[in-house]
DNA sequence: AACGAACCAAATGGATCCATTTTGCGGCTT
DNA sequence: AAGCCGCAAAATGGATCCATTTGGTTCGTT
């Protein structure tokens, strides 16, 4: 996708998306479109328009002569998204599986290196999503992969403010999980791959239902 | 959703969702604001709004400074759109299922009624709509259930080729399926329900794959 | 004092006009 | 005769201005 696209209503879109990813705004936030606007010297129009592409991504959600917000999620919500993603990503992985190449599963034990090593939420938030997009890098199924990105990110606050709240502790869950995944796609045993994917997804659903504390204070 | 909203946008949006799935407009076709704007008396503004609210569900396709498009698929995405629903729709029915009334079967058995009995292409397509999403019905997982309308929304057009081809000749082995699963929603046996589900779709996914002329002659 | 209705401010929705991009046709050149 | 450059028409993208809706506040009435 092109960073700086020409279109201004995808430049303001793409930004929009990156600043509600990376938490600047949070969820139950409203967003008005003069203010906006005005921050970026364009007029409303635009704007109206990166507001309906951001919000068919599910980060904001419009409401007919109300306005936008940032889109929020309670915990039922979140716990379906990741019995989703139990449900399709092994599949997004048994369709880039096969184009897996020796570098791939270098770069993927780099990442996974990296992984161990930080202890920044920020940090492992970025690696641990492009550790998991590197698994599915030779998909040939856009719809599919949009589905499972789109999940990914509406779901992303609530995975910073999990990681947050975790702290250190359980880390080395994920990250037998991860070396289980690598060394089954390095030895070409997808179906074990798909497997370890699926429990690691499930595993922290079942983490998450116990952490209510997630979702609680939220402007609905 | 409000049928005639009060917001041009969404009127608009609506009126060619419709077009679209009717079959008025095939894949391929494209879509001029102007002409859109002139036929309904609005200006271009609300015709853009729409085109980005119906590009969102995936029925058309928009590409900066060029325009918009109905959605074309070619078979091995139609395919995979089906391999989807495999994994989610079983999920979307248990969410379903246990909410389901003596009512509800009643309506599921005079709904096959009417499918066994119709020989009409567009009521058949209408009536098995109606019998999939009401053994939805109770669901309380919006998400989920917009994948998964968004789903048969993209693929409509071929189902429609496709029953075209097939005729009444093996109509009988979605009959049987129908009945199998409203049998097993009868007797509460969800764990059926899903299987038999399941099956439905992958078996339909299977003879689509054997009638590559459904996806022929299109302008790509 | 409490409830209700009307008015006002703020934000979204819509219409018109102008700018930019794209595509295709036509003429010119080699 | 074939290919390329350029211009013009058509369609999309953007800016400004006006209309409509909504929510809150204030004033009036009971």
């Amino acid at each position: 996708m092109a960073e700086g696209s020409s279109v201004a209503s995808q430049r303001i879109a793409e930004k929009l998306r990156e600043r509600i990813l990376a938490g600047g705004l949070a969820p139950g936030a409203r967003i008005i479109q003069d203010e906006l606007a005005e921050e970026l010297n364009t007029s409303r129009l635009p704007v109206r328009e990166a507001l309906r592409i951001v919000a068919s991504q599910g980060l904001i959600t419009l409401r007919a002569n109300q306005g936008a917000w940032v889109t929020t999620m309670d915990m039922r919500e979140c716990d379906l998204t990741y019995r989703i993603r139990e449900r399709l990503e092994p599949l997004l992985l048994s369709e880039s599986a096969p184009g897996l190449t020796e570098g791939d599963i270098a770069e993927l034990t780099a990442l996974q290196d990296e992984i161990e090593q930080t202890q920044n939420v920020e940090d492992f938030l970025v690696l641990d999503r492009s550790l998991h997009w590197t698994v599915y890098r030779h998909h040939n199924a856009g719809e599919l992969a949009s589905i499972v990105a789109r999940l990914w990110d509406t779901t992303q606050h609530y995975r910073r403010a999990f990681t947050r709240l975790a702290g250190e502790r359980r880390r080395w869950i994920i990250n037998a999980e991860h070396r289980l995944l690598i060394q089954a796609l390095r030895e070409h045993d997808h179906r074990s791959a798909e497997q370890v994917l699926e429990l690691h997804i499930r595993r922290t659903r079942v983490e998450l239902a116990d952490h209510p504390e997630v979702f609680a204070g939220q402007v609905v």
